[in-house]
RNA sequence: GGUCCGGUGGCAGAGUGGUGAUGCAGCGGACUGCAAAUCCGCGUAUGUGGGUUCGAUUCCCGCCCGGACCUCCA
């Protein structure tokens, strides 16, 4: 498996620390609101990923965290008149249904920040002692000058970083660029004790704990979007590295471009914000997941109705392929597919060997079939029944009718076998003949 | 303003220093009562100007255009 490294810029080759085990940590959702589509792109890349990487390694471990201490979740809380549990609860539940339901496994951990205080603590003390960190009126801060590498992951320097900023600068910070790691709460908000008194955790430290905790000081794969690469993980480097000498945290860093909808950033101001049940509410989930694989994952995306729609075509070629010759058993993972998906995740390449398998299985070979349902599991499409994808559950009604358009037919009465064709178009189910008889699917 | 990424046929989207995948759409044909589906065939592309090279879409430089990040963000 090659992948392109972003803290080396080239693609290299995977080899775990430790032989046969597999070690991966993505940043996954702060529990606030409903996904949006965008979050939908990092979960499906890295479940393709973790599969791809089962299927090569003995042992795989993938945790992705939940954040859910935030300020956004506080506010969200507040404007909503209900209990922070409440809210994190209640969105994670949702969360989970709404990945699950776009084909993605579980992760094999997922940890949440509220339950990763003590290792919070731990990485801050230790920051504190080495000199990386300060306490202040409260709250701790990490020194960002006390990191030399600091801005070397994201390819900045710190006196770029302030001449951008648009922030005013805390007074309590010792250097503009200092960023929290503890911050204190309030008697109603959430908070823990600590050291340096009631509060809560930064952001960008919770994913150094979890990592560390799940995965240890170095780890193999270190995922998330771009526009996390700063400031997100050069902090987290920076913490991890300091409060842990001699380690050097995730060896391979990947990241997912952005997802736009019809050309344009997703944002409330515009109005095209897209939550996952919006899109699962207009097609089937397979089509949204296809889309999101048609990308190679660090391209940026036009995720659009026309693109939705091309998929949803595309997936019905397949399954046309797969209803016409069934499968002869199991299949196997054509070398072909493996090659594109170990070359840096090409999605894009092992959707056009699918097509090529599906022209074959149109033709009868029941044995591509087969290789189209095994590579098609790594993608984690084409795995439903043929039937069911294009008619849904059974419908008597629609059989009855399509045997009274038989009838007619074979009586030559056209018009009215027409009529029953196109009364049912309307209805959005189309008939097709062939030579083994009528069958219809949902337009 | 700074940093970075990208510009491939009507659209989407891969790959490659030596005749440019795949899908969608379009066109012609076969099949069909007519369609649909399927099959066969066709057409159209590497932003622009230089450089390196026997040869560049691919490597290098300028320009133009688009995007991301610099602030919460997948």
């Amino acid at each position: 498996m090659r992948l392109h490294n972003f803290l080396t810029k080239r693609r290299e080759v995977l080899a775990p620390i430790e032989p046969g085990h597999v070690r991966m940590y993505c940043c996954g959702p702060t529990v606030y609101d409903l996904a949006h589509i965008g979050n939908a792109r990092p979960a499906v890349i890295y479940d393709v990923l973790s599969r791809v990487l089962r299927l090569m390694f003995p042992r795989v471990t993938y945790v992705r965290n939940v954040t859910d201490i935030d300020d956004k979740i506080n506010n969200r809380a507040r404007e909503a008149g209900v209990s922070i549990g409440d809210i994190t609860e209640r969105t994670l539940a949702d969360y989970r249904a709404d990945i699950a339901a776009l084909g993605n496994l579980p992760p094999d951990v997922e940890p949440r920040a509220t339950e990763t205080i003590q290792p919070i603590i731990q990485i801050i003390e230790r920051l504190i002692a080495s000199g990386h960190a300060y306490a202040a009126e409260g709250h701790v801060l990490f020194a960002v000058p006390s990191f030399a590498d600091y801005g070397k992951f994201s390819g900045r320097s710190p006196d770029e970083l302030l001449a951008g900023a648009r922030v005013d600068v805390a007074p309590y910070k010792r250097d503009a660029g200092d960023f929290v790691l503890w911050k204190p709460s309030t008697p109603d908000l959430p908070g823990w004790d600590s050291p340096w008194g009631r509060g809560r955790p930064g952001w960008h430290i919770e994913c150094s704990a979890m990592s560390w905790r799940h995965l240890g000081e170095n780890f193999d794969i270190h995922g998330g979007g771009t526009d996390l690469i700063f400031p997100h993980h050069e902090n987290e480097i920076a913490q991890s590295m300091c409060a842990f000498p001699g380690s050097r945290f995730a060896r391979m860093w990947v990241h997912n471009g952005m997802l736009v909808i019809n050309g344009e950033k997703m944002s409330k101001s515009l109005g095209n914000f897209v939550t996952i049940r919006d899109v699962l509410a207009k097609v089937p989930a397979e089509a949204a997941r296809l889309l999101l694989l048609k990308t190679h994952y660090r391209g940026l995306l036009d995720f659009n109705d026309a693109a939705l729609a091309e998929a949803r075509k595309e997936l019905d070629r397949f399954y046309r392929a797969l209803e016409r010759t069934p499968p002869s058993g199991p299949g196997v993972v054509p070398d072909a597919v493996m090659e594109a998906l170990c070359d840096d995740l090409n999605t894009p390449l092992v959707i056009s060997v699918l097509h090529g398998l599906a022209d074959a299985a149109m033709a009868g070979d029941a044995t591509a079939a087969a290789n189209m349902v095994a590579a098609g599991d790594l993608l984690g499409i084409i795995q439903a029944d043929p039937a069911t994808w294009f008619r849904g559950e059974g419908d008597a009604e629609i059989e009855a009718a399509i045997a009274a358009r038989l009838a007619a037919r074979k009586s030559r009465d056209f018009a009215r076998s027409d009529a029953i064709r196109k009364e049912l178009a309307e209805r959005g189910i189309l008939l097709e003949d062939g030579p083994g008889g009528t069958t219809w699917r949902r337009a």
